[in-house]
DNA sequence: TTAGGGTTAG
């Protein structure tokens, strides 16, 4: 039956709908899954009798059911709807159409649009627009492309929906293709075409193309603005991004909170922290309120740049959580090495009623094993099966990893064996990762195996195993990985590691001698390199990637891209601050033995974030507990 | 009656 309650129709629509079914004998309501013959038979011949109501009262209950996306409502409204005097009114019919499109019903919006005994360009849109918005690109632009073979001509509505769906099937080739067409019908400088043809070109990294849209544009608004913002986001443009940010500004119009996730996104990839604390500031000023889409990204912001502080406060200001806002919180927890707050935190999504999803779950299991919390991993793994949700390859990437960091590599092996999806390459870089921990060539050398075959371009898991080679002495079999390194044309990617001071991003490689400050820099760490190994630091030759003799490889080490940017740290930041570095690969043994000992010497917290994870160096110890 | 831009993992 109708109710009030789960309808959220106004009571004075609902009670006309009572009364005109009293009135007019109408069937009683209708099941979820009658089809439209099974309806009509329903109706029982009353058609003839039933005087129908106002049109506007069926337009209004099938637009309310589209906003609330009351499908089983609209179903029922359908219902009657056919028994009417309107069952052939077109434009009736196309509101319908959009009811079941816009509540993602697509089979059923295709069975009404089939059945339909005349169709308009509208109708045509409509479910083209429902496809595009439903991940449905494909069908959205086969369904165009018979629009247009039946003779229909497309409007502004059309276009910006099938472009949304050429951008999202990526037919970037597209493109070109659409604007010319655009163009020819003359709705190219229309602010919806033009927005969605400009996000497209962003999208293929054709940023000229999509500015010269942008300037067409006969007006311009806070979508046209926002899709190029978002655009060199995307493209780590952040610079970029921020100088159209300011020229909306200065043009009159208010950022949203697409503006604001965009941006905080953009500073967050590309580490620019003090811009993405400048945007947020200005957020605050304008009075914007923090909820979750934009503050999930400002989360992960604070996150990913260092801070897990901030991003804790982040969430607690939080107007409004989705279950989003608790995942980036897990995630944060579980980078920054924290898996007991992870742990606690997901107990208390739980509590709170918010349903753990795929990525919680991953988090949470993440969080374990980079903790060593093995126990608690395969408690969360199995709740996860129980909770119906199926484990997908990278949550076995995580569990290998859980077993393989406590030292259980016969058991990570078992369960790659008995893992009911063809393993893929990160889960056996993540056994191969765990025999280089624990020392074990042999299983290393099989799991290497299986990478270079799924995997062969990836030079990181051969830097791997000829570090095991090399940490085992093993030294002819570490030249011939790095022959066949050389000969299958893999090369290691260049390691680079960069500090922000001052709104600037200083960015070293390794045996940097380009550097103004170069001299200094030395002075720095062979001061450091003194008080470190007065602390028993013992330099490990096995990270370096290169045949040469002994000595050769000790001074090789000092020069890593990581120390030269903690000499440039300790030079350029006050005494007592916290230093951030960051790094472009996986941190090497040696600096990681390094910068541990360093953080005592020099009395200062020093957090690393590489491809995996942050390091929190402090008095002589790492967050990672020596496992990453 | 029909349209365009944003988030978490890897």
């Amino acid at each position: 039956m109708l109710s009030t309650m789960a309808l959220r129709i106004p009571s004075r629509l609902l009670s006309q709908l009572k009364l005109s079914r009293r009135l007019h004998s109408l069937p009683a309501p209708l099941s979820e899954d009658s089809d439209e013959e099974s309806l009509l038979f329903s109706s029982n011949g009353l058609e003839s009798s039933y005087i129908p109501v106002d049109r506007r009262f069926y337009n209004t209950l099938l637009k309310k059911c589209t906003v609330f996306k009351l499908l089983t409502q609209g179903r029922i409204v359908h219902g009657h709807l056919i028994q009417s005097i309107f069952r052939h009114d077109l434009v009736m019919y196309n509101t319908l159409l959009n009811m079941y499109a816009k509540c993602g019903s697509l089979e059923e919006a295709r069975k009404v649009f089939d059945k339909m005994p005349q169709r308009d360009f509208v109708t045509w849109t409509t479910l083209i627009s429902g496809y595009s918005q439903h991940d449905r690109p494909c069908d959205a632009l086969l369904l165009f492309n018979q629009m247009l073979r039946f003779g229909f001509s497309p409007n502004e509505f059309t276009l910006s929906s099938v472009i949304k769906a050429a951008a999202a099937e990526r037919r970037g080739c597209c493109g070109h293709q659409l604007h010319g067409f655009c163009v020819k019908c003359g709705f190219d400088s229309n602010v919806h075409v033009g927005s969605a043809l400009l996000d497209l070109y962003t999208r293929y990294g054709l940023m000229d193309d999509a500015q010269l849209v942008f300037d067409a544009l006969e007006s311009r608004n806070d979508v046209s603005w926002n899709a190029l913002i978002a655009g060199h986001a995307r493209r780590c443009g952040t610079e970029k991004a921020l100088e159209i940010f300011q020229g909306m500004l200065r043009e009159g119009f208010r950022p949203s909170h697409f503006s604001y996730a965009s941006l905080f996104g953009a500073c967050s990839s590309t580490g620019f922290l003090e811009q993405g604390k400048w945007v947020h500031a200005y957020m605050i000023k304008s009075g914007e309120k923090l909820v979750a889409f934009a503050g999930n990204t400002l989360l992960d912001m604070y996150a990913k740049s260092g801070s897990i502080h901030d991003a804790r406060k982040i969430f607690d200001r939080l107007a409004k959580r989705d279950v989003v806002s608790w995942n980036s919180l897990l995630t944060a927890y579980a980078q920054h090495g924290f898996g007991k707050e992870a742990v606690c935190w997901f107990e208390e999504m739980r509590k709170g009623g918010i349903r753990p999803n795929e990525i919680s779950f991953l988090s949470v299991l993440t969080a374990c094993s980079h903790s060593g919390l093995l126990d608690e991993g395969w408690h969360y793994y199995e709740l996860m099966k129980k909770d119906g949700i199926v484990p997908e390859a990278w949550h076995y990437v995580t569990v290998v990893d859980l077993l393989g960091r406590a030292g259980d590599l016969n058991r990570a092996l078992r369960f790659i064996e008995e893992m009911p999806i063809e393993p893929t390459a990160a889960i056996w870089k993540a056994l191969l990762n765990a025999c280089r921990m624990h020392k074990n060539t042999e299983l290393g050398a099989y799991a290497a195996e299986h990478v270079f075959e799924l995997d062969p371009d990836d030079p990181g898991p051969h830097v791997i195993l000829y570090n095991i080679y090399a940490s085992g002495g093993r030294w002819n079999d570490a030249a011939r990985v790095r022959k066949k390194m050389k000969e299958s044309g893999v090369k290691k990617e260049p390691a680079c590691s960069w500090v922000e001071i001052e709104n600037a991003i200083h960015m070293f490689v390794a045996n940097d001698e380009r550097h103004p400050q170069r001299e200094e820099i030395a002075r720095k760490w062979e001061e450091v390199l003194a008080k470190i190994k007065e602390l028993g630091y013992v330099p490990d030759t096995s990270h370096v990637i290169v045949h040469v003799d002994q000595q050769e490889r000790e001074v090789n080490l000092q020069y890593h891209s990581e120390k030269i940017a903690l000499a440039f740290a300790l030079l350029n930041t006050p005494p007592g601050s916290t230093i951030h570095i960051k790094k472009n690969i996986r941190v090497c043994g040696d600096c990681h033995s390094a910068i541990k000992l360093a953080s005592k010497a020099v009395g200062r917290e020093i957090i690393v974030r590489d491809t995996n994870r942050f390091h929190h160096f402090k008095d002589g110890a790492c967050s990672c507990k020596d496992y990453w």
